[in-house]
RNA sequence: GGCGACGUGGCCAAGUGGUAAGGCAGAGGUCUGCAAAACCUCCAUCACCGGUUCGAAUCCGGUCGUCGCCUCCA
């Protein structure tokens, strides 16, 4: 039982080696916080959370870093996105980002990733990259012009390896606008000079300025988690220039070994196309949860592996919401049953049978965190299950604590689709006493072959988003 | 134009050499006051062509198609 997985440097399966045994050092490339998140964020990182997830469950001491980028990150008019959107809302930039960094991990709170060990800002690590930027320029693989610094691409041989490219190539299609500071076209700047409407800027050894994009990420991995260190993640969209050039800016200044093992997101399309502000096909995570609950599209994005391309769409997502009430549907019975089982111990043949489950289900996620393949195991553990709680039992508090730990521990700890309880809310005891009070009236109402009143109770208990359903023990309830 | 990925049943999607997981939808059945849920049964030969092999969805070559990146994007 081996972890392995596709390692996008090498382009092969690779068992996973940590540099320290037991310890994961791993970084992923975290937003831009310039405006809502939206849905391709959420696929991105609720991939990373399941493999954090599963990292731990396999027992790793994980330090997961997820940067913020508040500042550098450049439109191609060259101006900053961040200051344009300040522009926009006559607030300041560093409002700005404040707004939309909380809203991001709002979002992400909801859709129940679990949250960095550390979220370093760009903004808050201007000494280390200027540090960096002066190793760089000690060891003659970057220049200075005219208060700007560029990276010399041709002074690192290996610049390409990640994302294939070459440089030669990327000369000839390099376009008219390049700047013509740069000695080649491919260098990239790891500090630019601030105009004097450039509010977001620092004095550094070569002027007032701010820092390029790409040595944040460089500069606050190395800071948090060594030069050289385990994994290094992010959307497949960010291979070129950004990953690339974080491998080059970082191997030349150390010379060592950056990222270890690369793991990249597919990207996620909208209906067919992949979103983007200029065609108007956004949707933001706050408008996809106003529409299904946050379990469904974690489901719908873990039902495709975290390397592949996705494309969103209300069928695709309400199919995978189906999916997972089938699955919910079963650990809700279990719980039920749970509240009048007779105490005792649980039924050894239904240990073994939940041994194999768990067995199936991690040797899935030892193969490159297959969620799909994984989430395929817990439909057919739901099927089984099905049949125990439906036509066979009553089984003993035991035997049912242990089917609800499985599902805590594969469907909760590690994919966070099975929720600790129905409802969360502070109310949900309230509630829930509420409607089995009708339950029991409804009861004795069907007892006395009273259908009216029964069918009466239950209509009005849907129109309110409670389904009942009633089952040989007893009549259940769910939301929605 | 260059680089990369992909093309599996009506839809989504695992599977990377030994005769196709799973979910959704559909058909039939069981159970049920009805409904719902659940369970059972049925539903593909893997874009196309050629090659390697005892044997390929899985390897190689070609064709067609889709998508991503090359410019800001997770």
């Amino acid at each position: 039982m081996t972890l392995k997985l596709y390692n996008v440097l090498s382009r092969t399966k690779e068992e996973f080696v940590p540099l320290t045994p037991g310890k994961v050092n791993m970084y992923v490339c975290g937003p831009t916080v310039y405006d809502y998140s939206h849905i391709g964020h959420a696929k991105t990182y609720v991939s990373f959370d399941v493999i954090v997830r599963y990292l731990k469950y396999s027992g790793y001491d994980v330090l997961y870093v997820q940067n913020i980028t508040d500042v550098g990150h450049m439109l191609d008019t060259g101006e900053d996105r961040i200051l344009k959107k300040a522009r926009q809302l006559s607030a300041g930039p560093m409002q700005v980002v404040e707004t939309y960094m909380r809203d991001y991990f709002a979002d992400m709170d909801a859709l129940n990733v679990g949250r960095p060990d550390i979220s370093p800002r760009a903004s808050g690590h201007i000494p280390e990259q200027i540090a960096m930027i002066e190793e760089l320029i000690a060891k003659e693989h970057a220049y200075v012009v005219d208060g700007s610094v560029y990276f010399d691409v041709t002074s690192f041989p290996e610049y390409g390896k990640l994302s294939g490219r070459v440089i030669e190539e990327l000369e000839e299609g390099a376009r008219v606008g390049v700047r013509s500071e740069k000695h080649h076209p491919a260098d990239f700047a790891l500090w630019k000079k601030a105009d004097p409407e450039h509010i977001l800027r620092w004095p550094s050894p070569w002027g007032v300025g701010f820092p390029g994009w790409h040595v944040e990420c460089s500069a606050m991995a190395t800071k948090y988690l060594g030069v050289t260190f385990d994994i290094h993640g992010g959307g497949i969209d960010n291979i070129f220039p950004h990953n690339e050039c974080e491998i080059a800016q970082s191997e030349a200044a150390h010379d060592e070994p950056f990222a270890r093992y690369w793991l990249l997101t597919g990207s996620l399309t909208l209906d067919g196309i992949k979103m983007s502000k200029s065609l108007g096909n956004t949707l933001t995570i706050k408008e996809a949860l106003a529409k299904w609950r946050p379990e469904a599209i974690r489901t719908f994005i873990l039902s495709s592996h975290y390397g592949s391309p996705i494309d969103f769409s209300d069928e695709a997502v309400d199919a995978a919401f189906k999916g997972w009430q089938r699955i919910w549907g079963a650990v809700s019975v279990v719980r039920e049953q749970m509240r009048t089982a007779v105490a005792g111990d649980p039924n050894p043949n239904i240990l073994t049978l939940l041994d194999e489950f768990k067995a199936s289900f991690i040797e899935k996620m030892d193969d490159d965190f297959n969620a799909p393949a994984a989430l395929a195991v817990l439909q057919e553990l739901t099927r089984q299950v099905n049949i125990l709680v439906n036509e066979q039992g009553p089984h003993s508090q035991g035997t049912l604590a242990a089917i609800d730990q499985l599902y805590r521990e594969l469907g909760g700890d590690v994919l966070g689709i099975i929720p600790e309880q129905a409802e969360a809310s502070a109310d949900a005891e309230r509630e829930d006493g509420l409607i089995r009070l009708l339950i029991d009236l409804r009861a004795a109402a069907r007892a006395q072959k009273d259908w009216a009143t029964s069918d009466k109770v239950r209509n009005q208990l849907r129109d309110l988003g409670v389904v009942l359903e009633d089952r040989a023990d007893g009549t259940i309830w769910k939301l929605e």
